[in-house]
DNA sequence: TTGTAAGCGTTATCAT
DNA sequence: ATGATAACGCTTACAA
C-alpha cells in the first residue's frame, strides 16, 4: 500500500504528531527534524491520504461545479469558463468536482455539500429558479451563480455586465449612423435578457430616438428563432437598419435569413450579436459582437465560492465584470 | 452540524452498525429495521460522510481529468468530451474531478492516486511522452488515454478512428472526381497525425493513384498554418483540385488564403478538414469534416477508466470509435 | 521540542 | 438479526 505518516514515524524513530506536524508547517518543531521528515516523506514518497485529511479537517478542499447539460451546446462558454475556474482552484490548494444536475431538486444540491463531498458549489445554470435560491439561502450551504445575475439580494453572483455591454453595441450602431435599430428579444426568464432589454430602450432613450415596438421581436428559445426573427423585421414596410440579436446565435440564424433573401450584410442591414462566441467570427461576414470575459468569469466565481466558504455569514458577492464590444464587418463592411 | 448514522442510531436506539447495514443494503438486517432506518434516514435528512466512507473503504469514487490548456482552444472538443464523461461517472455513482497539468511531471500525476483524491485518471493531452506512460504503468496507477491512440501496448486509450475516418474523407473526394489532393501534414506527434498521413497515402495507393510529395505540405502547429499551406499548394505549377486539411483550423485558414486570392471554394478547389469541430458549419461555405463521436469518447473513457479501476491487472483497453464524415460545400457546392 | 491520545464518521469483523 | 469494537490515516489539544 501507499506511505503513511506512520512509516515515515517508524522509519525515523519519531513520533507521528511530530511528523505531521513537520509536514504542515507548524513551528514547533526543530529545523533539523523538520527537514529529516520531509525529506524521508520525499525518498519514501509519502502523500498525505485526502480523505483521512478531509476527515479530521472537516472540509475537502473541493468545489462542486454544477452544470446544466442544455447549456453545452454553447460550448465556448463552457469550456473557457470551466478553464479559468480550474486554474484558479488550483491555485489555491482546491479542486473543481463536475456534476451535471438536470433540473433536479434543490435537494440533491444539498446533498452535495451535506456529504461533504465539496464544501460549496458554482451553479452554472441558464435559469436558477427563485424557490432554489431561497432554498440554498436556508440552508446555508456556500453557494455562487456563475453567468448571471440574481435578483435576491442575500445570493451571490459573477455575471458579465449585461447592460454596459448592451449600450456600448447601441453606442456602436448609432456611431454608424443607426437610426432604426431592431432588437430580438425573447421571453424574459432573468435578468441576463432584461439588462440587455433595459440598455436597448435606455440608449435609445438617451439619444432621443423613439422606441418603436414593431422592431423588437420576441423569438423563442429554439433553434431557427434568429432566423424568423429577422424574416419578420424584414417584412415590415420599414425595416430597420441595424439588427441587435440577443445573442450569437440568434445574429448567425438572422445572418443566414438576410443572405438568403439578398439582403446584404453590413450594406442593407447591420447585424450584432452578443456573448463572443468564437463562432461568430467565422461567419461571413464575421458578426459584431460582445465578448464575455469568460475565464475572468470563471476565476472571479473560484474567488467568491472560496470567500463563501471562509464564511457564509458575509455579505453576498455580487460581481458584474466588464464586457468587450468587438466590432466587426457585420456592423462595419 | 450534520446528521450522522449516530444520529439515527441513537433516534432509534439501535446500534450504529445495524444502521450502517440498513443503509447499505446487508441482507442480515430485518426488512422492518431497514425500512425504519431508511426512513429516519431521509426524515433527519441524513447523508453519509463522503471523506469518512472513502476513508474506509480505500475508494473514493471520483475519477481525475487531467488536461493541459492548450487543448481548450478547440472548445468544442473540450465541452462535449466532459460533457459525456461526467454524465457517465455520474451514473456509476462516480464524479470527475478537473486537473489542469499543465506539462508537469508524472510524478505529479501520480500524487493524484496515491493522495487518493482519485481512484484513477483520464489523461487529455494533445501528446502523452513515451516516459511518463511507462512511469504511470510501472507505478500500476489505474490510467486512461483519452483522445488519441498511444503506442504502448500496455496502455489504455479511447480515440476517434483516425484512419477510417481519413480513408472515408479519401473516398469522398474521389467520388467527387479528384486526382490531385493536397494534404496539409504536421511535424509528427503520434499517431494522430500518422493515421491521418497513412490513410492518406493508402488511399492514393489503393485508387491506383500516385503519391505527389509536392502535394503534401507541412504545416507548423500554430496559427495561421493553415493558410501558409494553401498558398504553398496554390502556388505550385499544378496545384491539388482537392485539400484534406488535417483538421479544421488548419481548414479554415486554408480557406481563407483560397478567398483571398479570389479562389473559389468548392469550385476551384475542394477543401475539407477533420474533426468536425462546430465551427466548420458556419464558415462560407461550410467545411467538409470528419466528426469524432466527442460524446462517445467521453463516455466510453469513464468505462474504460471504471474498467481499469476495478482491476488494473487486467489487459489493457484500446478502443477506436468510428467517426463519420460530414459532407458539406466545400467539396461538394 | 516532542510525544500521547482522542477523535473525525464510516464500514467490516466478530461475537452475541 | 443485532451489537460492540477495531480500523481507515490524519490533525490537534494536551501532557511531558
Amino acid at each position: 500500500m501507499s506511505v503513511k505518516i506512520k512509516d515515515i514515524s517508524e522509519h525515523l524513530g519519531i513520533s507521528v504528531s511530530t511528523v505531521s506536524k513537520a509536514l504542515n508547517g507548524y513551528d514547533d518543531v526543530s529545523q533539523q527534524t523538520r527537514s529529516l521528515v520531509q525529506e524521508t516523506a520525499r525518498t519514501l514518497g509519502y502523500r498525505a491520504s485526502a480523505s483521512a485529511r478531509n476527515l479530521r479537517r472537516g472540509r475537502t478542499d473541493k468545489i462542486g461545479f454544477v452544470f446544466n447539460n442544455a447549456l453545452t451546446f454553447i460550448s465556448d462558454y463552457f469550456a473557457e469558463i470551466i478553464v479559468g475556474a480550474t486554474a484558479a482552484a488550483e491555485q489555491n490548494d482546491n479542486n473543481i468536482v463536475l456534476y451535471t444536475n438536470e433540473g433536479d431538486s434543490p435537494d440533491s444540491l444539498l446533498n452535495l455539500v451535506q456529504a461533504r463531498e465539496v464544501d460549496g458549489f458554482i451553479l452554472v445554470w441558464n435559469h436558477v429558479p427563485k424557490a432554489m435560491i431561497e432554498m440554498l439561502l436556508k440552508a446555508n450551504v456556500p453557494f455562487v451563480v456563475l453567468g448571471r445575475r440574481v435578483r435576491h439580494p442575500m445570493a451571490s453572483y459573477i455575471a458579465p455586465d449585461n447592460y454596459q455591454g448592451a449600450k456600448a453595441l447601441m453606442q456602436h450602431l448609432f456611431d454608424l449612423g443607426h437610426q432604426r435599430i431592431g432588437f430580438t428579444t425573447r421571453p424574459s426568464m432573468g435578468l441576463t435578457h432584461e439588462d440587455r432589454y433595459q440598455a436597448y430602450k435606455d440608449a435609445l432613450a438617451e439619444a432621443n430616438l423613439p422606441y418603436i415596438p414593431e422592431l423588437v421581436v420576441e423569438t423563442k428559445i429554439e433553434p431557427l428563432s434568429g432566423y424568423h426573427a429577422m424574416n419578420t423585421l424584414l417584412d415590415l414596410p420599414n425595416p430597420p437598419t441595424a439588427v441587435f440579436a440577443f445573442h450569437d446565435f440568434v445574429a448567425i440564424d438572422a445572418q443566414r435569413a438576410a443572405l438568403e433573401r439578398g439582403v446584404r450584410i453590413p450594406e442593407d442591414i447591420a447585424l450584432a450579436g452578443f456573448d463572443g462566441l468564437r463562432l461568430s467570427l467565422f461567419t461571413s461576414p464575421s458578426i459584431t459582437t460582445v465578448a464575455q470575459p469568460l475565464n475572468e468569469i470563471g476565476r472571479e466565481s473560484v474567488y467568491a465560492i472560496l470567500e463563501r466558504i471562509k464564511d457564509n455569514s458575509q455579505p453576498p458577492i455580487q460581481k458584474t465584470l466588464p464586457v468587450r464590444l468587438l466590432p466587426r464587418q457585420s456592423t462595419q463592411g
